[in-house]
DNA sequence: CCAATAGTGTCTATCAGACAGTATCGA
DNA sequence: TCGATACTGTCTGATAGACACTATTGG
């Protein structure tokens, strides 16, 4: 805002979009993608995102994107955590025209591929290190990045792993969680203590679940009411 | 970015400003705020910022009107530190049109008030308890708040205190940079094992400095390579 | 039995909080 | 001398890293 009155005809001409880096846990750490159905970069994999609408706030709009294009089960939306990560501005970051991107990060509990015939039939997972090696379009590579960068970082002082581990999870998925997210393996014994020792982080069901190859059954917690993680759960490696 | 082509001449009219919150340490944490000319709010304290002109990035722009209508001097301009904050874009936040602002946070060494007659001659440094009292144009109470958050957490886990003390600084003047802008005391003795104990947070100058009120004197420092603090500077009240 | 996972206990190094004590300045 | 700041040292409680050990499942 200066201080010079402005005319609404004479403002320079911008397109606002918002761009969306979705992540989950499976094997790997990985990203929704959509391919591209119209040039530039037609053929190509990029963020899902879209135009914000002249009625919509744009965190809305990155709601809505997030609900039409992603493919996400419907049920499990209201799980997805949702958060404004930047905006991109480069001059010539879209070929055609002046766009400027507001980028959110998404973090789902782990999901099956989108279900053909929607609106996402073209949206799948892929891994994050795939994505990165094969590049995607525009500005994306950037930002998916900053998202991963964002959403390892919100690990160490927050409770979030929880969101990516779903309503329902043993100490050792949540592990998993923090061990793909981070990269690098984390000491057991120590992970348990801290989670355990953090008001808030997790809840005991009080059931127990038998995993897959053996061992013994685990304990099934829920994600707790605390958010912040204080002190950090520090990623050392 | 959809896959759905899109007509330059179709896409919604956006206008995209940055608006900044320069903060600085004085007597309080400060803020610049500038006298607004024209309505809306004709006559009110808002955050300086502008319009980001179609052949620049938005970190450009936030550059550009950093300089500007700062009054910050010239010669100080390269010691401030600017970074991307956030972005606002509800529907209704300029009554005139839709418009969306990308926020930035700058930290400025301890300033003089800006020099009249210059550009800037409306800008002025005020407490940020002050500004948040009295109101600011638009959202700009919301963006002065998220703003003093990121700041504040920022010295936390960076090394950014040095920013906002300047070129040269005693370990005292530092402590008053963490006890100002968190609003309250620290322990003098474990403050300065922390600081000197961190790799590359502050380098000695070999120099001494005498205060002003009586006191030995006492070693001066400037910021070192260092950027982030692990652990961190954890603020316990 | 073996492999794999779950869960517990313990030792130790590190570090932050708290606080005492000495030193050096201006007034 | 007094007040104020600079600087050092030390004790202690909390905590994370490392690692050992037991328990319970499937195959």
């Amino acid at each position: 805002m200066t201080t010079t009155p402005y005319d609404p005809d004479a403002f320079p001409p911008f397109a606002v979009t918002v761009d969306i880096v979705v992540l989950t846990v499976a094997e790997e750490l990985s990203v929704l993608v959509v391919e591209r159905g119209a040039d530039p970069f037609a053929g190509e994999l990029a963020l899902p995102g879209g135009f914000v609408l002249p009625e919509e706030s744009i965190q809305d709009a990155a709601q809505r994107e997030l609900a039409e294009e992603t493919g996400i089960d419907a049920a499990t939306l209201p799980d997805v955590h949702l958060e404004q990560l930047a905006t991109f501005g480069s001059v010539a970051r879209d070929p055609r025209m002046r766009v400027v991107s507001v980028a959110y990060v998404a973090l789902s509990p782990t999901q099956p591929a989108p279900a053909a015939g929607t609106d996402a039939a073209a949206a799948h997972w892929i891994p994050v290190s795939e994505a990165l090696e094969h590049g995607l379009a525009f500005d994306h590579d950037e930002i998916l990045t900053v998202g991963v960068d964002r959403a390892r970082s919100k690990l160490e002082y927050t409770t979030l792993a929880t969101v990516l581990a779903g309503t329902d999870f043993t100490l050792g998925e949540l592990q998993r969680i923090y061990e793909v997210t981070w990269g690098f393996e984390v000491e057991r014994a120590n992970f348990r203590r801290k989670v355990l020792a953090t008001p808030g982080f997790v809840e005991p069901t009080g059931e127990r679940r038998t995993g897959r190859g053996g061992g013994a059954p685990a304990a099934v917690y829920r994600a707790g009411p605390g958010t912040v993680l204080t002190p950090p759960l520090m990623r050392t490696a």
